[in-house]
RNA sequence: GCCGCGAUGGCGGAAUGGCAGACGCAAGCGACUCAAAAUCGCUCGAGGCAACUCAUGUGGGUUCAAGUCCCACUCGCGGCACCA
């Protein structure tokens, strides 16, 4: 008998695979379409880490699955080819992007085939290809055309040692991720998507979404709406000041309303345009130098000053809407900007950092929420200005010190208190939330250009579709200036308007790639299609995706802009859906084998190619979705593998054995024992519990050796079970059985739930909640034969009691109590 | 601080409220071998000669029965965070 020469299997199925074009899918409107897709990769220069396959072999198994169903399945891959690595890798080798990443997508090409991914490669895209980029500046001028994107200028992410404008995930606690050095803040003209249009409805449709609870969390805490109100203080400037003497408001935005008596101070924001319009001339010197500190603050010290609040009074008060008392307005940097309005109302008594503002500059506390009895001191509240307080009491409570309000609930005041505002013309109720437009323009080079001229004339002109794609040059000087390379490059900067055709200027930044994948998954369903970005036809058939498999870094960011594009297509009528993934699965990080993150620095990383190498690619697949739960962490186990190769090892004689000595199975138990394992294979395949179903598939085979023989239609139905797992040792072994056409042309195997029932159950009994006894029955016993044969299992345990109650639980237990 | 997730043998991990530790790794013993590797068989939570007792992060509770449900904690992981 040969041994298993995983090498050869491989080769020999990989090449049929290709040659037979099996894994190529077309719209077949009248079949039911599943659609599995895999969040693309980056095309490092590292190659494939073990993690890719992880959940590669994920979506693979239930896509094959899905095949032998009968169902019309796509899966497809491609390469989220731009990027800042290949351009940085450009500067430091002097090798040009598209060269290095033409390299490594070769290479990834390469690896994901060794490895038996059933991908229709007939589709294969790449984000850096003319042909799909086009079409993603396509998309950019579609959302212009509806006012979905526009240009502002903007505080951005700069570092001065890397010369250019980092994305948001870039820094890490106002360092830049890639030289640890400081990140400063940098006012530069920037595009936009204008992702808050659809707050409420990105929040409100992860509801629906078969999603795991923490990445919906993470969504919805990315989101951050809260919901309270916008109260207006009065004041009027002085003659002496800039704005003259005149009225003006300064809007708040709370959502405590039920606080509002306990305002004692107001505070805006340095950038607060407001601030110099009001602020009287004796003044102005030291706000000017505050506001001048606080510009210089990187984002490094704003983070690690977190506790020390500062601030200036401002020298203006303003009215109290409720009371008419004066409210003196202080600047600080504690309040943000580019959240709510700016301006916050300082509630001493009942907000933290309010409370520590107040102390440490003497300014009032007025506590006007009693905590409920037995918290705290409720004489507080009725002290005004309670010198006493230590600390604030940020809970509910009953109202003191309010006027009209006084002995209400502090939560139904909340309402009340809105109400009344509005009556004044003082306030409203206000959503807030914590999202922010996208900032989608990048000062580098290796990205999509953003389709846009700047003309005197005419001002800011979209590039005409039929222009379309505006090609990034492959002669440019990408060393980084602190400009974008692309205006360095005459022929690509300078253009003829395409509106009055006189000279105009080309927008030189590029596109953040994560615009490229916000819209990867519905290119596949067409991926050489024109005429658009998408034939419609094609994704009305295979879309929304039915499963996406990812990891959970992408868990706000990518996931949030693709489902922002796909509501903006679906409000203007391009795709007929409004949520992109249905649903969605993250596999769990593979640690290193001494337990931490694998790491080029901590030398702990695993190759893939060097696993398949040594035990084959249907080991490492097998492997990988044996080692625990799909998305739980776990650490890489070398010699765990062997488990998995023994395994495998072990199929391949016993079918061999059976095709070669022809056995005949008349074991009952075996053939229950099948039928088990079909309903939970199946079963835990779905529910993404690889590593359980593979454990049956090896508790089948202890079975099917300890029964020393097996009939043909166990095996064939073993081997199909493990087909999703190990493709190439399946296909191998079903050749050897006879059989002419692939394996995935066979149906997937179906059980009988009556056959899933072994002869003889074994029942535990149990005295007064303890196991003191088991034994075998007949599965059909009736209940009271199972509980006299309990009675006597367990004999020496009853006697000189009393037996009070017996309960059974069929094929289970016996539960036995006695007094 | 707020939100979410988790904690089970030497290790990875199994368990619709129903016999805790499936399956695999490692370890020990044995078979085969001149020997080793590979392979196969047996043992394998802790304590105890045994009957038994103790065991699923900690402390309570519900139940005939709790890893699983409830309450209060501890620790770890992840997200958000001067967001008013």
């Amino acid at each position: 008998m040969p041994s298993y020469d995983f090498r050869k299997v491989e080769k020999k199925w990989q090449d049929r695979w290709e040659e037979s074009g099996i894994f190529r899918s077309d719209d077949d409107a009248s079949r039911k379409k599943f659609y599995a897709l895999d969040m693309f990769p980056y095309p490092s220069g590292d190659g494939l880490h073990v993690g890719h396959p992880e959940s590669y072999t994920a979506t693979d198994i239930i896509s094959r699955k899905r095949r032998m169903e009968g169902w019309n399945v796509l899966h497809p891959m491609g390469f989220d080819a731009f990027g800042l690595p290949a351009e940085n890798h450009a500067i430091k080798k002097g090798i040009h992007p598209r060269i290095s990443t033409e390299r490594n997508t070769d290479n990834f090409r390469r690896q994901l085939k060794s490895i038996g991914f059933s991908y229709d490669w007939s589709r294969e895209i790449s984000t850096c290809d003319p042909a799909y980029y086009r079409w993603t500046q396509w998309l950019f001028l579609f959302l212009y055309r509806h006012g979905l994107a526009y240009r502002a200028k903007a505080p951005v992410n700069w570092c001065d040692s890397c010369q250019t404008v980092l994305a948001n995930e870039q820094v890490e606690d106002g360092i830049c991720e890639r030289c640890r050095n400081p990140v400063r803040q940098k006012d530069l003209e920037q595009w936009f998507f204008r992702v808050t249009e659809y707050a409420d409805r990105l929040l409100d449709d992860l509801e629906g979404l078969d999603w795991p609870d923490r990445i919906k969390n993470a969504q919805s805490n990315w989101i951050g709406r809260s919901e309270g109100a916008e109260i207006v203080f009065r004041g009027r400037a002085s003659a002496e000041s800039s704005l003259g003497d005149r009225d003006f408001d300064v809007r708040v935005f709370t959502t405590r309303p039920d606080t509002l008596f306990g305002v004692t101070y107001l505070v805006v924001s340095p950038e607060n345009p407001l601030v110099l319009g009001v602020c009287p001339p004796e003044r102005r010197p030291e706000v000017m130098a505050y506001m001048e500190a606080a510009r210089k603050k990187s984002e490094l010290q704003r983070v690690s000053l977190e506790q020390d609040k500062t601030g200036v009074p401002l020298g203006v008060y303003v009215t109290h809407p409720m009371t008419g008392e004066p409210v003196p307005v202080w600047v600080a940097d504690y309040v943000v900007a580019t959240y709510g309005t700016g301006a916050v109302m300082g509630v001493p008594a009942h907000d933290d950092r309010d409370f520590a503002f107040a102390e440490k500059y003497g300014l009032p506390v007025v506590a006007v929420i009693a905590p409920p009895d037995g918290q705290g001191n409720p004489e507080n509240g009725g002290k005004g200005a309670g010198s006493a307080l230590s600390a604030a009491h940020t809970g509910p409570g009953v109202l003191v010190n309010s006027g009209d309000f006084n002995g209400m609930d502090s939560v139904e005041a909340q309402t009340k208190i809105v109400v009344a505002l509005e009556d004044a013309g003082a306030g409203r109720c206000r959503v807030q939330y914590h999202l922010r437009d996208w900032l989608v323009s990048r000062q580098r080079y290796w990205g999509a250009p953003i389709p846009i001229v700047y003309c005197d004339e005419c001002g800011e002109v979209p590039v005409p579709e039929s222009d379309l794609p505006v090609l990034l040059p492959d002669d440019v000087d990408f060393r980084p200036t602190g400009e974008s390379p692309l205006a360095r490059s005459a022929d690509f900067h300078r253009v003829k308007c395409p509106k009055c055709g006189k000279p105009a200027r080309r927008e030189s930044d590029t596109m953040d790639t994560f615009v490229d994948s916000s819209w990867y998954f519905l290119r596949y369903c067409s991926p050489n299609f024109g005429s658009a970005p998408f034939d419609s036809r094609e994704v009305a058939y295979w879309c929304p995706v039915d499963l996406y498999v990812g990891g959970a870094e992408h868990a706000v960011l990518h996931l949030m802009y693709a489902r922002f594009l796909t509501k903006a297509l679906n409000d203007h009528g391009l795709v007929g859906f409004g949520e992109p993934f249905l649903k969605l699965r993250n596999q769990g990080l593979i640690m290193g084998e001494d337990g931490q993150k694998m790491s080029k620095s901590r030398g702990n990383v695993i190759n893939p190619d060097e696993v398949i190498e040594r035990y084959g690619a249907d080991t490492l697949r097998l492997y990988e979705m044996f080692m625990g739960d799909f998305e739980a962490a776990k650490p890489w186990d070398t010699k765990g593998i062997t488990g998995c190769r023994r395994f495998l090892d072990r199929v391949w004689l016993e079918t061999h054995d059976l095709v070669h000595h022809g056995k005949e199975n008349t074991d009952h138990g075996l053939t229950a024992s099948l039928h088990r394992t079909v309903r939970k294979v199946s079963g835990d395949i779905e529910s993404f519990k690889f590593n359980t179903a593979i454990a049956a598939l090896m508790s089948l085979l202890n079975d099917w050796q300890g029964a020393g023989a097996a009939d043909r239609e166990f095996v064939e139905t073993f081997i199909k079970l493990l087909s999703p797992f190990a493709p190439h040792l399946a296909e191998e072994m079903w050749e050897l059985l006879g059989h002419q056409h692939s394996i995935l042309e066979s149906p997937w195997p179906s059980y009988d739930e009556k056959m899933c029932e072994d002869s003889e159950v074994e029942i535990g009994v149990q005295v007064n909640g303890k196991v003191r006894g088991r034994f075998a029955a007949p599965t059909d016993l009736s209940e009271d034969g199972l509980k006299s044969a309990a009675l006597d299992s367990v004999r020496p345990y009853l006697e000189g009691k009393e037996v009070v109650k017996v309960i059974v639980i069929r094929g289970r237990v016996v539960s036995i109590v006695v007094k």
